[in-house]
DNA sequence: CTAGGGTTAG
């Protein structure tokens, strides 16, 4: 049938005056959808009368067909070459057509071909035509042309003007759309919402609510449901609880409480104030709620760290027979990925199965991210290997999985390979790329592919690809390049590159440059605990005990934020949490008697500690007292207590592990003869036998 | 024909 439709169409790409009669006999064959016939067999509109003043020139009508069937099978370049081969103007409905097939595929300069053809065949497009085209030329941004087709003539209308407020709304270029909107002869609900909404989507949330309360003085206008929830956004935007509860009143007065969209925007506005609790009481109150509404409520927990909530809903919106999309599993997926729950994402990886998702979709992406975040990188592996053109996504999630478990050649090989499958990396990619070789200690390999990113790849490099570089320079005590790189460099350093630097600068004793570098993060974020931390210990380090007195000082001074340290543990599907000293867990005593009993044995090993004086505390996380275990020991303690001999332990920290910690670990791990797995902000380390993946170079 | 909510890689 394929071949069949190419020979036809192959026939109709030379100029000929009269379309052979088979055609027809094309239309019948491919239409097996009666809209399709109907579409085509329908009397033209009266609307269209007035399109076509020129019936006499009117082309055969299997022309026509012949284009509505090309575009209806999406072949947008056969289909805009076909009203070229006649002079005379198509059917306003095959115009149409042509130009929804445009709009869809944002294709500019094909719209400007069938225009072109419009004008020349001297067809007069009614409004109806004109507006499509306004509307295709504002959505592909060409402002130019839009004006042009909407200078003040006959046939615009009203919506002529929304399509082009709109426009400029969307585009961004709200004061000019904010121009048109003042100067126009009279306004409808799309004129008022297509300026909130413009406000709204570009963050003058002030100006759409002060616009959406002018809109109520107005006769004849009434609020409907795409300004009510225009307006929701606003006052979520600048968490204006107050009147987010004026508008959700109103929307009970006034009865626009039955639509999914809106009761999502108050659900949003809820929860963004500080809500969820509120929230969850209008998503269950939502008569019709949809598959976005449901991953909408169901993200919020997540995003509030209330994984088991979220988990219970996504449990419930799987059992209340709503058909999952590939957003929803992108969406759990990523929380797995995001909470480290590798046994939720494997059920989630199950019922995908069971159901028959496409590993062409992206949700297969989500996988790879997920398994690797968990620091399963085989099972990522596996689903990589399954899909048969994986994405950037993929390549990336999977370079970076490689590169944090302590595997950075194979992550720069995987990078090689994407270069020969002819996908085109990306910024993030290039992130993923350099940390592999800081992680491999590979100072010259990730030069080379930080000048790369520009000569060969024609991207440009990003502040975060700086800061990738100083991390590798520093940490190999090449500070005079990194700081050359510093003062080099087009844009202004961030505070990750300075946190980097100063990192470097701490596993060297380099407390000239730290002070550099502490400098510019107290500039960038003055309450960061971490960097005075930091700058105590390289003191420390270097006997300099006076300095760190005053830090300690300053510290106190300006209230300095401390993110708490939080180790967790997955076993038996129930996560249990640690923070320093934690004493509330059941079988604390039995954690506690295990480390002190490890301390013994420590000593009875001839174990010294190497930082006898320095400050443990190297970052965030401060020993509160010199008897309290860090989280990520007692986590691991646990996990030795509660699983039988010879289980893998596998232990998250959102923070990084300290220098004492990683030390410990490994002796544990040889102790115990177990494989312990930490995950730290920063990198997987995988202790065996006394020995981390790390290399202790981290 | 013009308008609104959630969108995976560091």
């Amino acid at each position: 049938m394929r071949a069949n439709i190419q020979s036809y169409l192959h026939k109709f790409l030379k100029p000929i005056s009269h379309p052979p009669s088979s055609l027809l006999h094309l239309h019948t064959t491919t239409s097996t959808s009666p809209h399709h016939t109907q579409f085509n067999l329908n009397p033209p509109l009266k609307s269209q009368n007035k399109d076509e003043p020129t019936n006499h020139s009117q082309r055969d009508n299997k022309f026509n067909e012949a284009i509505d069937v090309l575009c209806q099978q999406k072949r947008l370049k056969q289909a805009i070459e076909m009203p070229d081969l006649v002079r005379s103007p198509a059917a306003t409905a095959t115009y149409s057509a042509l130009i929804n097939l445009c709009l869809h595929l944002r294709a500019l300069k094909e719209a400007k071909r069938v225009h072109a053809h419009m004008k020349s065949s001297g067809f007069v497009p009614g409004v109806f035509i004109s507006n499509r085209l306004l509307d295709l030329y504002c959505k592909c941004e060409s402002f130019v042309d839009a004006q042009q087709l909407f200078l003040p003539n006959p046939g615009r209308d009203l919506c002529s003007w929304n399509i082009m407020i709109s426009g400029y709304a969307k585009a961004g270029r709200v004061k000019e759309a904010r121009s048109l909107f003042d100067g126009m002869p009279e306004r409808d609900n799309f004129s008022w919402t297509a300026m909130v909404s413009g406000y709204v989507r570009h963050d003058q949330p002030d100006e759409a609510l002060e616009l959406f309360r002018v809109m109520q003085r107005y006769e004849g206008i009434k609020c409907n449901k795409f300004t009510v929830s225009s307006a929701l956004s606003a006052s979520t935007a600048i968490q204006a609880l107050g009147i987010g509860k004026e508008i959700h009143c109103h929307v009970t007065r006034i009865g626009l409480d039955s639509d999914a969209v809106v009761w999502s925007s108050l659900c949003d506005m809820y929860a963004k104030c500080g809500n969820i609790d509120e929230a969850r009481y209008i998503f269950d109150k939502t008569v019709d709620r949809d598959v976005v509404s449901w991953m909408a409520m169901i993200h919020r927990y997540f995003e509030d760290g209330r994984r088991e909530e979220g988990f219970a809903l996504f449990s419930d919106f799987l059992k209340s027979g709503m058909r999952p999309n590939e957003f929803t599993f992108a969406g759990v997926l990523n929380a797995c990925a995001v909470e480290t729950l590798e046994d939720l994402g494997k059920q989630v990886h199950g019922y995908m199965t069971r159901i028959g998702f496409n590993p062409f979709s992206f949700p297969a992406s989500s996988l790879v991210h997920m398994y690797s975040k968990c620091g399963d990188i085989d099972n990522a592996k596996k689903v990589f290997d399954l899909m048969p053109h994986p994405d950037l996504v993929s390549w990336t999630s999977l370079i970076n999985g490689y590169s944090q478990h302590g595997q950075p050649n194979e992550a720069l090989q995987l990078f090689e390979l994407l270069l020969k499958s002819g996908t085109k990396p990306d910024r993030i990619t290039f992130v993923g790329v350099l940390s592999a070789c800081t992680h491999a200690g590979l100072v010259d390999k990730g030069l080379e592919y930080f000048h790369s990113i520009e000569c060969k790849h024609g991207l440009k490099h990003s502040t975060d690809h700086y800061a990738c570089l100083i991390d590798l320079l520093s940490r190999s005590r090449r500070f005079k390049e990194a700081e050359d790189m510093i003062d080099q460099m087009p844009m202004k350093p961030d505070k990750f590159l300075w946190a980097s630097l100063l990192g470097g600068c701490r596993i060297h004793g380099n407390l000239a440059l730290a002070k550099r570098a502490t400098e510019a993060l107290f500039e960038l974020e003055p309450k960061n605990a971490a960097t005075d931390v930091t700058l105590a210990n390289i003191s420390a380090t270097a006997g300099k005990w006076g300095e760190v007195a005053k830090i300690r000082k300053t510290m106190d001074d300006k209230e300095v934020v401390k993110k708490p340290g939080l180790s967790w543990i997955e076993i038996k599907r129930k996560v249990h949490v640690f923070v320093v000293g934690d004493l509330s867990h059941p079988r604390s005593k039995e954690i506690n008697d295990f480390l002190g009993d490890l301390s013994k044995r420590k000593k009875e090993e001839g174990y010294v500690p190497q930082t006898e004086n320095v400050l443990h505390d190297v970052e965030e996380e401060q020993k509160e007292q010199n008897l309290s275990y860090h989280s990520e020991k007692l986590a691991v303690a646990f996990g030795i207590i509660a699983t039988p001999p010879g289980t893998a332990i596998k232990v998250f920290k959102n923070l990084r592990t300290c220098v004492d910690c990683h030390m410990d670990i490994k002796f544990i791990s040889k102790i115990v003869g177990r494989k312990i797995i930490v995950r730290d902000s920063n990198r997987f380390h995988c202790f065996e036998d006394g020995r981390c993946s790390c290399k202790d170079y981290w």
